[in-house]
DNA sequence: TCTATATTTCGACTATATTAGAAATATGGA
DNA sequence: TCCATATTTCTAATATAGTCGAAATATAGA
């Protein structure tokens, strides 16, 4: 739910997205910042709720703080998701279980 | 994103875990509000979202309007986000389809 | 048509989230 | 130690979302 809250956000979202880019090496707050063009208050306000969700985790290197996307945190999402859409009979089946549905489906 | 949005309220979580699990025959107003205790005004306010989002949809049956979870919207945003945790390169192979990848990678 | 039921829309209010500048904190190097 | 860089925290303002009573709309049946 945390999670949901947290990538609910369009700037939010679009850090997200840059970090699931970035890999496992992440990124400097102030890359993100600069690639985005909001100011760092701003965007250190977001790290905070994405931190506190899971969905990115924060690392000190140096003088700056890489963030990088938390994949376990987005499986237990998508796994959340997923229950919430298949517990009831009438959907019995559906969700990733069987993820060729899904790329064929998008 | 709409369908990010809209889930991300309890209220709103609430109100399609209960069209979930009332399967294809969804339930009629009333009776989500009488089952969460919400006026129905407040209530209406919430499925105006969750149908805008087109995580749920409407049929008039009577007196009644009854609302369903839409199934094939909640297949696409669970799409939506397995893309969005997967297209890194970090991060090949993630995702539902192989939960091995999850714990080994910690 | 009149009345009851089901739900939405309106309107005013409250609550929560977001924004961003300025000040504070942390680190590294001269 | 002093300075520059990187980022956060603070603070105050604005913006957006949520709430719910009352009035409006839609439907069914007598």
């Amino acid at each position: 739910m945390d999670a949901l809250v947290a990538l609910a956000h369009e700037t939010r979202l679009d850090i997200f997205r840059m970090l699931v880019r970035a890999g496992r090496d992440g990124m400097a707050a102030g890359a993100v910042a600069d690639a985005l063009g909001v100011p760092a208050s701003t965007l250190s306000f977001h790290f905070k709720e994405l931190k506190f969700s899971g969905v990115v985790k924060c690392r000190r290197e140096g003088r700056s703080l890489i963030y990088s996307a938390n994949f376990e945190a987005m499986t237990s999402l998508i796994g959340f998701l997923t229950e919430n859409c298949c517990e009831g009979e009438g959907f019995a089946g559906c969700g990733p279980s069987n993820p060729a549905d899904i790329s064929s489906r998008a």
